[in-house]
DNA sequence: ACGTTAGCTGATACGCAATATCATCGCAAA
DNA sequence: TTTGCGATGATATTGCGTATCAGCTAACGT
């Protein structure tokens, strides 16, 4: 029994709540949902050299808004933007967590993966109960 | 059964591996240690006001390469630095969490604090294998 | 105790991520 | 077509963290 998230619509949720359907920002919308990944938002002005830097953000931002996208803030203090999902916060990769994993002692987790068991550590960062954040659903 | 975690020796750690007993490396130590709480660098700073800025930045980094204090990203981009403990990115409170509270489905989690059964979303965010950090132990 | 020296410190400058500002552009309604 | 307001992109600015460097000091040998 694993955590289950259900990739939302960008562009739909946007026209829904009266914003208007740009190039840019179907562009954005484009990138992050074709992609099983988590994008800085450098990462996005370099693939989309035809959006603005300042345009980026401020999309990244209305999609954070409505609840859309999530922002994962990582190591060395950049962020890393996509639809929600586990990340881990210093390479970034999307790692699949399931409930039954974070039952076992910490030690369990290699063996799951397909790296060595190594002498490894995890730490769980959530946003808690008075945040009230409601971004995904 | 909850996870549980040994609060390490700041200056001890230092001095083993022939690291020097200064003063401003034992005012930060202090403060990390006699507060549950996790710091960021400019609150350190504020609070130490006679050590250097430079000097709370590289003695953070020398304590985390030690493994006795841990950097959590923040939403904002920056970070907070304190023992090993679970943190809200949000607000930076510390939580207890047990992994009893995570094999319940979401809406659970308000039940368990005293705040109010609201609407919430739970984001787990993972070092995961591939990055082998040793920070804690 | 004292001098030597490698490690440490603080002041300053710098790089980078993200935001604020503002004139211009363009979609949508009348 | 005209009008109005949302959206855009260029630029300036803020703020966290790092790099640099001359001066200081804790730890060690004599």
């Amino acid at each position: 029994m694993g955590l289950e998230y259900q990739a939302p619509n960008l562009m739909a949720a946007l026209e829904n709540r009266g914003h208007r359907a740009t190039a840019p920002r179907k562009a954005i919308a484009r990138l992050l949902e074709q992609t099983n990944e988590g994008f800085t938002a450098e990462a996005i002005n370099e693939k989309l050299p035809s959006v603005g830097r300042a345009t980026v953000f401020r999309t990244i931002k209305l999609f954070l808004e409505l609840g859309v996208v999530c922002k994962i803030p990582m190591m060395d203090g950049s962020h890393l933007y996509g639809l929600t999902r586990s990340v881990c916060l210093e390479c970034g990769a999307m790692v699949e967590f399931r409930a039954a994993t974070l039952n076992r002692p910490p030690g369990a987790m290699g063996a799951n993966s397909n790296g060595q068991a190594v002498n490894h550590h995890i730490e769980l960062h959530v946003t808690c109960d008075y945040c009230r954040v409601d971004w995904g659903k």
